[in-house]
DNA sequence: GCAACTTAAGTCGCGCACGACTGAATCGCG
DNA sequence: CGCGATTCAGTCGTGCGCGACTTAAGTTGC
């Protein structure tokens, strides 16, 4: 049997649903002046405040060569503020500014917006969730396996 | 109830799974000599030769401006040609070279490697390919009646 | 105490995605 | 037939992602 053609993927249906996805964000955010990765920070930021560059990297899974220019930008913006931490100087703390913790209100509309849009139930949008989260785990567990074996 | 936190949304958890498959194909598509995007339009040229720019852009959902120079870049490693239709000027069919046809037997062995590194088992992942399929189109019909609602 | 290692943020280069636009070819309607 | 509208491929600018690298700051081991 081929296991080929592009409509077999998982990973097709992974690329063209994030994109149709970020495609049904993108006028939403442009209320707001946001890109998605933005967007992403801000709610990683809403949730908790004051973290570092290395913090909000882990949460969404992005290296300071992603996020340092994107930090920029939303500074440029006047949403966030950074500043070395005096413990540990390596270290950048990235803090909303009162702009940006605004921004929450406005935004927390969005989600209820594009739900009904998709198509599938909210049971269905959950099961979806926790498919991919459990996806995405095993699939770094793994790589972490594989880079651990080049070391040995 | 919020709706914001990072961990509840299923678009945050569609924007991972997605980095987290395509950095388990990258070391698997350094050795073809190929990136993510150029791996699906192979995967589309190997289904059927010989399509305008167009058509793959149907079948990617791409458009040419993303297109036009990932072609040309498969067309300076000697995967794909490009030549102009002669019954209609404007359009480009882009065809496998020998070399292009060549290495799908090279790529075949890809899905297997990968399957098995998911933490999810075949049926699982049938049925998140389609659920996610649904939402695609939901997501892209509704694109298009809002679309068409612009111009009323 | 200091040299070797590690860690944090950042820069740079490349390849997407996508919106806005261009130019050439074709179509459709009077 | 002719000309305005449409279609197709392509360019350009911007903002990611990510690998390779740099710089500065902290940590470890002898």
């Amino acid at each position: 049997m081929d296991v080929l053609p592009l409509d077999r993927q998982v990973c097709f249906a992974l690329y063209t649903a994030t994109r149709a996805v970020t495609a049904r964000y993108r006028p939403l955010l442009d209320e707001l002046g946001l890109t998605y990765p933005q967007y992403l920070v801000l709610l990683a930021l809403w949730e908790q405040d004051q973290r570092t560059v290395k913090d909000l990297g882990a949460a969404l899974r992005l290296d300071s060569s992603t996020l340092s220019p994107l930090l920029k930008r939303l500074e440029a913006a006047g949403l966030v503020a950074r500043e070395r931490r005096a413990d540990d100087e390596r270290s950048v703390t990235v803090r909303l500014t009162a702009e940006g913790s605004a921004l929450r209100t406005r935004a927390a509309g969005i989600p209820a917006r594009l739900v009904c849009d998709g198509g599938l139930g909210l049971g269905e949008l959950e099961e979806l969730r926790d498919t991919l989260v459990r996806l995405t785990a095993a699939l770094q567990r793994q790589g972490e396996i594989d880079a651990g074996a080049l070391h040995r």
